[in-house]
DNA sequence: TTATTATTATGAACCACGTCACAGTTTTTC
DNA sequence: GAAAAACTGTGACGTGGTTCATAATAATAA
């Protein structure tokens, strides 16, 4: 069985398919179906889970970690598209065509997936037709963050941007603290720049401006505490 | 019927839902069964299809002319997102909960549009579960543009950009001149300023750039030659 | 056509971000 | 826990894009 295959306790297939939004139309009994069709594999930091160009054979669905797709511009920057987190998928473009892939994946930390087959899915979702309309409300939030990425990136003012990230962050990865939100970062410094199409450096300072200001506190390389959220909020307008 | 309020020939509901790739999988009965539960519309140049935070009860299938979608940012600028011509659609988002656009749409000229309400469209995706894989299939296409155009407005230098417009709207609305490619602009300078996140003024010393380059020549404010379009492309690299 | 309006081109000055360099700090590894 | 490696902060400097101002041109109306 897969099972051994994974080894850890959360990733046997009833959870890996019931924790995946695209599945939840399913019964327990269709999930389990599902489940035999899934194939695991597992990555260490730093592994690259596809190339940009690169054609995949299947969906991947991420269950444990998290990774970062990015293209590779000419000019040799590099530009973060999105951050997956456990219960994401990607290769979504690859199931009904020929498709190379957009953009290159890369784990930022340990990280294990759920891979369906191309041809399954086709089979699924001929079986199952929620599945095409989860998938397309999923693709419609990828759309959102896009559509809000640009908007930000087209921000006159550079700090503008920087708060943009930090909310956004604040969102996905905060936790209530005392003081504030805690936010354990998914990006270096280097990776937020990457994100917004900034230098590490430009990062830096108005990191360090937005701590002078009292709005935020860094707590070693990989926490930020947001202690004024209003504030960042008004240096987005 | 609803031929009688367009009026024009073209927009008949056979044509209309034949010219729209989401419809793709539907026979001729079942093309005029959708046609049925279309409405249609005309707006004039400058007048808004919907606003950004309205909520619409309908999918808008473009069937004639041309319109922008953009986000007002906080600070004034107009961000445009996508340039939607004949057969793309919007209002997707709309369809299977209830969201409020997240952009403006204004006609860029004289425009018609074919209207399906939300609970017909989504009688007619249960009827038809193809529908939602061919919608699956367009939103993945809009979310390569989005991915390539963060790519674009991460780019180190303003001349990549420039050229990445020219080139996009060369593939989009260009033909074929003796000299090369002769592009009608569906925005003028400022629009493609906001298109590409960069000031009106900066656009146009760009663009005399290079047409003292030769690689293209400006004809009025609406039309460009594209002359060289191997230079462009070293542009972006 | 001419008059009017809208759009575009271009110059000059400013300043913010990128670049380069290096010191300081954090994180990782053994 | 110490040493190595990776990452971060910050100063100085130059460049290029924005801003503001104005002239020139193109599109539209009369």
């Amino acid at each position: 069985m897969n099972k051994t295959i994974c080894g850890c306790n959360k990733c046997n297939h009833k959870l890996c398919t019931q924790r995946v939004s695209i599945f939840s139309s399913l019964n327990i009994e269709q999930l389990e179906k599902v489940g035999e069709l899934i194939n695991h594999k597992e990555y260490k930091k730093g592994d690259l889970l596809i190339m940009e160009g690169e054609s995949s054979e299947s969906l991947v669905i991420i269950n444990e970690g998290q990774v970062k797709a990015f293209k590779t511009t000419q000019d040799g920057r590099e530009q973060i598209l999105y951050i997956f987190s456990e219960g994401d998928f990607f290769g979504e473009r690859n199931l009904l065509r020929d498709f190379a892939s957009p953009y290159s994946v890369e784990a930022l930390e340990e990280t294990h997936v759920c891979l369906i087959h191309k041809s399954d899915f086709q089979i699924l979702v001929k079986s199952f037709p929620d599945i095409a309309v989860k998938i397309m409300e999923e693709l419609c939030q990828r759309l959102d963050r896009l559509e809000h990425a640009l908007e930000t990136m087209g921000a006159r003012t550079v700090e503008a941007r920087v708060s943009s990230v930090i909310l956004e962050f604040a969102e996905k990865y905060g936790k209530e603290h005392p003081k504030g939100i805690l936010i354990e970062l998914p990006l270096s410094r280097e990776g937020i720049a990457n994100y917004i199409g900034l230098t590490r450096e430009t990062v830096s300072r108005k990191m360090s401006l937005l701590q002078s200001e009292g709005i935020l506190e860094m707590i070693g390389n990989k926490k930020i505490l947001l202690l004024d959220r209003v504030a960042l909020e008004k240096n987005i307008e």
